[in-house]
RNA sequence: GCCGUCAUCGUCUAGUCCGGUCUAGGACGUCGCCCUCUCACGGCGAAAACUCGGGUUCAAAUCCCGAUGGCGGUACCA
């Protein structure tokens, strides 16, 4: 099936026959973000479209920064959003030996050496670059030392960059070239026991046989240097495919300080994981015709890499809520009950936070009570509230954050029992003549027809103005300037805490 | 500063490779009307873009050159 028109776009140079391979390699150094998310969903996309194999791989050289909560934070969310990977999770930090052997082989052939300037002469170095307006890049002092000098202790391994020119051509924006010459010689270990990053991404990708990378565009300016190290090493060099940034609504590349970065904070504000990876998806990509709500195996079916945008894309989070809503729509009442269970659940721990999760949803929830405890667990209750509440509902945490009064007695104000421009004493006759009518319905008629029907006798016995009665009835029962109707609400709440709502908003009006 | 890269409605995009079918299509959002006790849903409708300047051509959103602007990178982070 993925083999469907795989002739159309890219005649992969080097990669006929096998499969390919794609990799995601995120560095555990802070929750999952929603950028590396994307670029996870588009070589998972990638891979399964084309029958290949998609890899996890986490880069934790960074010692200091990488922290094992991050890298389970990565993996919570691909399972999240449903991005399995056939290989790994394999950890840099496992794999020194490989980088070892490398960084010798380098070493020994003379294409990498010993640096034995310090950090101090380093930086005035740069400085003093910069101050001319110059590049800021290494001068070469110990590139052609004979001997180690005497007493200094070798700060670094760095790689001879030859000056040449390096071209290559990327999936997305074509032809890409750098003059390395402006480089100056990129350190690739602290030691041989401690190598950089870019280092250790070609030995990676060149023994785990990645065909493809796929990337943010932000590692453009990498892959120039690392394309010179697979040639010292005499590796393959993959395809590359830079896709286009994030970005905050002021076009920088998205960040904390203006956008919730964290995904899996989507998935505790309530929303789906269906419509998050087709939200990502189509940041940057959409396939052919007008179809807006594409789930993950239709996406995988239709996606094409080289018909990926070249430039970035603003996050538009209005555009979330309307997908997320497309996907609530197609749940049937009781699968929405069932996905709000850790949402009340969260709730009855004290509204919130949880576990280090930080959010915010929920948090307003009457989260003690008897009455909350009773109904949030009661599904044909939570069917009900659910069928009433859905159509206002964004996400999932919507519900609890409109719906908090079917779970406790709201607190009333007297003013907006009254209708806009009406008296007092209606709204008072009205909510009267109510009590009475509905405490005339026997219990176990209290259906939604029944109490309609009584509405209606209300209406006409007051004078025929339904507004003089829906809206204290309504006010009554929820305390809220918008809610769903009054019939709807008294349908889930049932006689005894209808009618108690009822007269408890008599004694204020 | 230097290197790289990008440029269609407010936003995501279709169209650009193979110039005419584009009086530039769709979606989100916005606005208006209908429905309606309120909010939401739903229905109908509207406003809204080819960054600018040259060139090539009978013809350019589409090709070429330049300018401008945005963004990314510039670490012994990844």
């Amino acid at each position: 099936m993925y083999m469907k028109g795989m002739s159309e776009r890219s005649a992969i140079p080097g990669a006929s026959g096998g499969a390919v391979r794609v990799r995601f390699a995120p560095s555990p150094t802070g929750p999952l973000h929603i950028g590396s998310a994307r670029t996870a969903l588009f070589n998972w996309l990638f891979a399964r479209r084309r029958g290949g194999v998609f890899i996890l791989r986490i880069e934790d050289t960074d010692a200091a920064r990488s922290k094992e909560e991050f890298e389970k934070d990565i993996i919570d969310g691909l399972s999240w959003l449903g991005l399995g990977w056939d290989e790994g999770p394999f950890r840099q930090s496992e794999r020194g030996a490989h980088y070892r052997k490398y960084l010798e082989e380098l070493l020994a052939k003379g294409d990498a050496y010993y640096c034995y300037c310090t950090k101090e002469e380093l930086e005035a170095q740069r400085e003093a670059l910069l101050s001319q307006g110059l590049p800021p890049r290494y001068g070469g002092r110990c590139r052609s030392l004979a001997a180690p000098p005497e007493g200094q202790a070798p700060q670094a391994i760095r790689f001879k960059v030859p000056a040449t020119k390096v071209e290559f051509n990327d999936m997305i924006r074509g032809k890409v070239s750098f003059d390395a010459s402006l480089f100056g010689d990129i350190v690739i270990a602290k030691n041989l026991a401690a190598p950089l990053y870019n280092f250790t991404v070609v030995v990676d990708d060149a023994l785990m046989e990645i065909t493809h990378v796929i990337r943010g565009e932000d590692h453009l300016s990498n892959t120039p240097k690392q394309i010179l190290f697979q040639r010292a090493l005499g590796f393959a060099e993959p395809i590359y495919a830079h896709i286009p940034l994030i970005l905050n609504a002021d076009r920088s590349k998205m960040s904390k300080r203006f956008s919730d970065t964290a995904l899996l904070s989507y998935r505790r504000r309530g929303y789906l994981p269906a419509a998050v990876v087709n939200f990502l998806a189509f940041l940057g990509w959409h396939p052919k015709g007008d179809r807006e709500v594409w789930p993950a195996d239709e996406l995988a079916k239709a996606f094409d890499l080289a018909g990926v945008q070249a430039a970035g894309a603003v996050f538009d989070e209005q555009k979330l809520n309307w997908l997320n809503r497309e996907y609530m729509k197609t749940m049937p009442d009781e699968e929405i009950v069932r996905a709000l269970g850790p949402f009340f659940a969260r709730a009855r721990l004290g509204g919130g936070a949880g576990q280090g999760s930080g959010g915010s949803a929920g948090g307003a929830m009457p989260s003690s009570g008897k009455l909350f405890a009773e109904r949030t667990d009661d599904p044909e209750f939570l069917r009900k509230f659910v069928a009433v509440e859905r159509s206002r509902a964004d996400t999932l945490a919507d519900f609890l954050e409109h719906g908090k009064f079917f779970f406790a007695l709201p607190d009333y104000d007297a003013a907006l029992l009254v209708p806009q421009g009406g008296l007092r004493e209606e709204a008072r006759a009205a909510l009267a003549a109510a009590a009475d009518a509905l405490a005339g319905i026997d219990g176990r008629e209290f259906t939604r027809e029944a109490v309609a029907a009584a509405v209606t006798d209300v209406i006409t016995a007051t004078g025929g103005k339904r507004g003089a009665v829906l809206w204290p009835l309504r006010t009554a029962l929820s305390g809220l300037r918008a809610s769903p109707g009054p019939v709807e609400i008294m349908d889930v709440l049932g006689k005894e805490e209808s009618l108690r709502r009822v007269r408890k908003a008599l004694d204020v009006v």
